[in-house]
DNA sequence: ATAAAAATTTAGACAAAACTAAAAATTAAT
DNA sequence: ATTAATTTTTAGTTTTGTCTAAATTTTTAT
């Protein structure tokens, strides 16, 4: 597989959590920053390859070739970001984009090395799980912050949004994995939190609290 | 810079190292196990670049820019050689290819980090000196075993040949960077080497003995 | 049910990096 | 000094991945 070809499937895969039945050119082409005519030429490259089952005008979906395909290209992003924070010292926020290149490396050996290196983690900075060298991927209860019950004890257990500028706000907000929520006060005309954030009132929008896995 | 282009500009920097007054388009073509002709394509786009100095059928040789950008790429292939194998515990006749493909990620803060993790290496795992941020590669003294005087007590301080075949027969012969050398005897008929490594009497081809440098 | 809007695909073009075959320049041999 | 051999470059294609513009299909709205 070409990068290329690595990016569309994991763009498909990511994709195909959110709509099962089938993904959409223009879903696509919006997270490659590409146009939907090339996504429609890169379909029939992976259909050829029996990476996607894709019938024109109908979607594409990953077959289990390509799920698999994806899967490991997502545990090697996810091994390498683990690698960057824990080991040299990144902050959350800046590893995407060199995960991004390093999850092309092609060596079988390196990323099963890189794993037993880190200790097998489980989750990456952002509290996504790490599939496993077979493509298992540890299924976790979360909910998001937004759906919380009042006056009960979370923990942050991930991120949705795991943009650059997410995470600095959530640094300069003090807000971790693992930081201990507790919902105060809903306010039912906009849905803003009152939250106490290891033990300190904070006022959180629906916007963060929508992008806030805790558990 | 691509990665074609980067390869490209690495290639010459090692072969100018051997003919400073221009590099061939056929060894060029060589090295990179590709055709002259894509070579010429390549060199008008590297010159037009300014990474290159180039007049056809006179040889290339690197601009200060282009001197500067391959030592940088060099500087990244051996750092992470270092790296798969002082903490990935990956053996040195492997760790070449993986490189080849690591030394093109993009990230000048990754390879700083990287560089301080490993606790700022001199050498790389083939005793090739690695260039510092700025591009200054410290000077050796060494020579190649085929040149060392009789009798006299040297240390193996790195190979000219890493090829996976020549760096495992090393490792068979247990002969590694630190061994010790004490040439007993040269057969005059053929150059081959009766040595004393690490205390113990081998017999040296004088292949072998160009490819091991000493001090 | 029909028309309008949106999504998707096709057609044709382009840039990067490679190739083959042929032409041109340089170097080596007589 | 010519000729022959070698090296290098040019010319013309090919593949990959992209683009724009136009055509087609599907979906939505009236
Ligand atoms: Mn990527
Ligand atoms: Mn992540
Ligand atoms: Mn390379
Ligand atoms: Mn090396």
């Amino acid at each position: 597989m070409t990068i290329s070809e690595e990016n569309y499937i994991k763009v498909i895969y990511h994709l195909s959590l959110v709509s099962p039945k089938g993904v959409n050119t223009n879903a696509i082409a919006g997270m490659l920053e590409t146009k939907a005519s090339s996504v429609t030429d890169m379909l029939k490259k992976l259909s050829e390859k029996d990476l996607v089952s894709y019938q024109k005008y109908q979607g594409v979906s990953l077959t289990e070739n390509g799920l698999l395909s994806a899967k490991m290209i997502v545990r090697k992003h996810r091994l390498w970001e683990v690698f960057l924070v824990e080991k040299l010292a990144f902050n959350w926020d800046e590893v995407h984009e060199i995960a991004e290149e390093l999850e092309h490396i092609k060596s079988e050996a390196l990323i099963n090395k890189l794993d037993a290196f880190l200790g097998f983690p489980a989750f990456d900075p952002h509290g996504d799980p790490i599939p496993n060298e077979k493509g298992v991927i540890q299924k976790v209860n979360k909910l998001l912050l937004s759906e919380a019950e009042l006056n009960r004890e979370y923990f942050c257990i991930g991120v949705k949004d795991s943009s650059s500028e997410f995470l600095k706000y959530l640094d300069k907000q003090k807000i971790a994995l693992g930081s201990t929520f507790k919902v105060i006060e809903k306010e039912s005309f906009d849905d803003t939190l009152t939250v106490e954030v290891n033990s300190q009132e904070k006022i959180i929008s629906n916007k963060i609290a929508n992008n806030l896995y805790v558990q």
